[in-house]
This record gives structure tokens, sequence and C-alpha cells, in this order.
DNA sequence: TGTACATCAGTGAACGCGCGTTCACTGATGTAC
DNA sequence: TGTACATCAGTGAACGCGCGTTCACTGATGTAC
């Protein structure tokens, strides 16, 4: 590995870092290619030699981002720990969060290359279900609809209710960061308890 | 009422009719004064008779989503029913469901003056769920937080279960919205339906 | 009913800004012989 | 090992755009007497 090589690596990690910070600041709406490069010590237009287009870039970020919750999501055990993990790294990296679960951004639509990165995250919820059915999720369209991420010896009814039962953790999330539960549920961790508990009902893992 | 009056009634409208056919194209985000002004025929500057900030203009049209989703609740009779209508009214026009349930605008935080017609939403479905109690949401720190919204002979475990099921609610559909279910659950509606059952079992509203 | 003044709606030009992206160019690194 | 050429990273200027908001001004409507 020349110099170049070492070179275009750094600046690239230079390139994120600085993405990084901008998103945590102003949210991926807010993303702009000549921010980051000046973040990064670089004029507007060296940034080009690295991502070709914006879009390019905030993929980038969105990859980076599943991997980063990814990895918060490596020592907890079991579903309300996962949960707890899930809610607390959205409150420390809201725009981050926002960025994978949030409101698509106008003109961005993340490509099939994300994929993958969201899948990693899910696998920790469908591992902590393990291969039991859910009672309720057992319908012939949701069995072959959930065939492929359920495996061979998953259970689909399983899967299927950890679909939603992940639709209503980020849901439940995405209201608190956006401030839905002041006057009400707030501070929002008693009723975010209390759904948890439910979830580990519903899914039959307690 | 002069001429004066009834133009201006008129021109507001014209306004907020503009502001909304923007946001169902562009989002809450993309929103912007110089272009809703041209839609209404308006030079650039005249926006500021009406609405002295940009701000001021989102939250009207916040205020107009909260109001026309009301209105798609109306009908609906029951758990079950509310949820499809709002899932039904989110894909009719999700850019509005995004304004009120997606992720907050940069630099925009909807003021408090907004917050009775949230409320005036969530009414339908405390009312669905009526005054029973609902297990696992019945603990005392609950209970105070949810005294002013459950009110006097409401019952403050059901509000508080109220709450956390709206979050799934809105999560699904803004994973919905958001194409997260591509590759899964596609279409959503068999997950839907199975979610929603499943509400019911929660808040013992079958 | 008529007149004098005050209020208001709407205009066009301007300010100051930031954006994504392209382009011709320079100097350094890499490659083939 | 040395030389000739090709590739690449980085630069500064530029294009063309849209934005929120202000301002001095004009003409119409409203109000007081």
């Amino acid at each position: 590995m020349g110099v170049r090589d070492r070179n275009r690596a750094e600046v690239t990690a230079k390139i994120l870092e600085a993405a990084r910070a901008e998103i945590a600041e102003r949210g991926g709406v807010g993303l702009s290619m000549r921010a980051v490069a000046r973040d990064a010590g670089l004029a507007s237009s060296a940034i080009y030699r690295y991502f070709p287009t914006r879009e390019a870039l905030l993929t980038a970020m969105v990859i980076e981002s599943y991997a980063h919750l990814d990895e918060a999501l490596r020592q907890p055990e079991g579903w309300a720990a996962l949960a707890h993990a899930t809610r607390d790294w959205a409150r420390a990296f809201p725009h981050e969060y926002q960025l994978i679960y949030g409101t698509p951004i106008p003109g961005y639509a993340a490509p099939p290359e994300t994929i993958p990165s969201a899948e990693r995250v899910a696998r920790h919820f469908l591992e902590a279900v393990g291969d039991h059915d859910v009672a309720g999720f057992d319908t012939p369209e949701l069995a072959e609809q959930m065939a492929r991420l359920a495996g061979e010896d998953g259970s689909r009814s399983g899967a299927a209710a950890v679909l939603a039962e992940l639709a209503a953790l980020t849901g439940f999330v995405s209201l608190e960061l956006a401030g839905h539960f002041v006057g009400t549920a707030d501070p929002a961790d008693a009723l975010f308890q209390a759904m948890v508990a439910r979830q580990g009902r519903t899914l039959g893992t307690h």
C-alpha cells in the first residue's frame, strides 16, 4: 500500500468523521457537501474525489449509522435489554437515529446496498425471540412473507411479531424525540418500561 | 365585514391551499415562502402580510394537518377502525402525516398552540378504549402523569396504554412509508392487520 | 354626503447567503521500460 | 537505477440556482368629522 492509498484512506476517514459531526448537529437533511469539505479541511471541490454526489455520502452515513447502532446492540441480551439499548442510543445520537428510522430525506432514497446493514440490526431482535411461535401472527400470508427473514428453522410468526414490535419500539422513540410526550408521559421512562414489558408478554420472552 | 376583510380571508385561504399543495409535493422541510407565494399568485414579499415568518406558516400547516386527520377519524368507531383510518389517511397524505408525526423539521419546533390539535386526534383513540383499566400500565408514576389526560372518570392505565399503542401505530406507518418493510412485510397489510388485532387484545377492546 | 387622513395589501428590487457540481489547471505519486 | 509518461489529489474560480426577509413605494379601502 503506497503513500497514495494510505492518504486516500486517511482523507476518507476525515470526511466521514466531518459528515458524522455535521449530521449530529444539523441532521441528515442539512448535510451539505460544502460544509463537510470545510470541516474536513478541504476545498469544496475536493470532496468529489471521494464521494461523487451528496447521495453517495448520505448512503455512506446511513450505513455507518446502522453499524453504529449494531455495535450498541452487541452486549445487551434479551428483548428488554435490546429495547432499552436502542432507546438510549437514539437519545444519545438522535440525528443518526432519525437518519435511519426517521422521515426519508426529500430527494434521497436509501439504495438497496443499505438493506444488509438494516437487517443486521434487526437480527439482534430476531435472535432474542428465538424460534418459538407468536399467537396472532401465524397467518399463511405472513408465513410466506417471512420465509426468507426467518430462515430454515426460525419461526415465521415470531419474525412477523418482531417486525411489528420493532415498529412499536421505533415509533415510541420517534415520538419521544419529537417531544410528543411532553405534557403527558414526561419523562417517558415509565411508559417505555410498561411498553417493553408488554412487548415481552406479546413475544413470550420474559 | 368590508371588502378588505373578505379579501383577506380569501387570500389567506389561497395561501394555505398553496402551502398544502407544496407540502404534499415536497414535504414540510421543503416548504418555501417564495414557492408558496408563487403558487398563490402573489409577489414573494406579499406573503409576509399574512404570515410573518416561515415558522408561522409551518405552524398553520401543522394545525391544518391535525385537523385534517381529525376529520378522517370522525366516522370510524373502535380501535381497529381508527387504526385503519389513520394508516389510510397517512398513505393518502404521506407528507401531511410526516409533518405531524415524522422527524421534526430542523430549525422548527412546533409551538404549544399545536398541542390542542394533537390532543383532539388522540381523543378518538382514548374514547375507543373507554374507561377500563389495562394491565401492566397501572403503575403509580403513570397514574400521576396520565391524570390530566384521563380526566376525572377516565382510566389512567387505559390512557397510558393508548399512548403506547399510538406510538406503535405511528411507528408502523412511519416504517411503512419509509419503505422499511420492502423485502419482508410487503405489502404490509397482513402485518398491519395482525398488529392491530394484537393491540385490541392488549387494550381489551375486541 | 363629502372631504382629509390613516391604514393596509401588494409590488419589485435588493441584500446577503449557501448550495451542488463542473472545469481547467498544478504538482505529486505511480508504472513501464 | 533512471527516465518518460500516465494517473491521481487537490485547488480556486465559476455557473446557475433558490432561499428568507426587508424596504420604499403606490393605490385602494376604511374612518372620523
